[in-house]
DNA sequence: AGTAGTCGTAACGTTAGTTGTTACGACTGT
DNA sequence: ACAGTCGTAACAACTAACGTTACGACTACT
């Protein structure tokens, strides 16, 4: 599977601002963000505005802009980020259509469709049961 | 997601396969599942010469060659299907090392990793609770 | 022994998605 | 007015999946 790592940097750069805000700062930066997973700021930003459009970040403009938390960390969990971030389900059905003149190639999509369908809901929930919160403190636990 | 269609069409192959033997049939042509999967013989070729690395089918060559089942469906899981075509894990971590100097870049790693590692866990559960022999009665079950 | 059918696999092009990068307009605090 | 940052378009690089062609290897059958 061709694994992306978007959840991963979306949720690094939300631990990044949470914490960052609880140090007393008001906003932070893509470049900010960006130096500490070492990758473009402009990376950050894409992925910090579909956060922003399920409502988890809030951004200002001009001087002295950058982005803050629209909710507690501990309210935001994983499942928030990846709804936000990943576009496309686990897995994929056939391409082409298959031969619905076969009784295989007719019955194979809905059947795995449920079976794909049960999976996901599993993940989810699993995904739901970790919030930003979490992974700040485990973050913050790892010895250096 | 990028996600691929490997396991499904995989899971295609196989139940084509269990279907046609219970048919009557000795072997199946990488042809003959292409046709019903609506794809190349080679594709096929290649995800089952997977499969049979991993031990679930077995195949001849010469005249009268093709592909069978080393085990009957209902000892096949998904997870087996999934282990054998599924290369990487299902997030990937940051590309490039984030920065260690700063406290997220250095314990998000392994925070990622700890969650991660628990949620490919309860999706290979999943996986394995599904088998073979009940993707075939699904699909035998759909209306025409 | 020859032939035909099928696998096994290499090679290559196409397509699609992610990521990195540059560029530049839009916005706003000072 | 200026400077700093976002917002976003555009494009290149990279990777993986997929489709296709080609051809050697193998074997049942005549």
């Amino acid at each position: 599977m061709s694994a992306n790592s978007r959840l991963t940097i979306a949720a690094h750069a939300l631990a990044w601002i949470g914490l960052y805000q609880r140090e007393g700062h008001e906003v932070a930066t893509s470049e900010q963000i960006a130096t500490s997973a070492n990758t473009n700021p402009v990376v950050i930003r894409r992925l910090l505005g579909e956060l922003r459009k399920a409502g988890l970040v809030e951004s200002r403009r001009g001087v002295g802009a950058g982005w803050s938390l629209a909710r507690e960390l501990e309210s935001i969990t994983l499942l928030d980020v990846y709804d936000a971030v990943e576009p496309g389900p686990l897995f994929a059905l056939h391409r082409a259509t298959p031969n619905q003149g076969c009784v295989v190639g007719h019955g194979i999509r809905p059947a795995m469709q449920g079976v794909y369908g049960g999976i996901e809901e599993t993940l989810r929930a699993e995904l739901a049961r970790v919030t930003m919160e979490d992974v700040l403190r485990d973050v913050l636990a790892v010895p250096r």
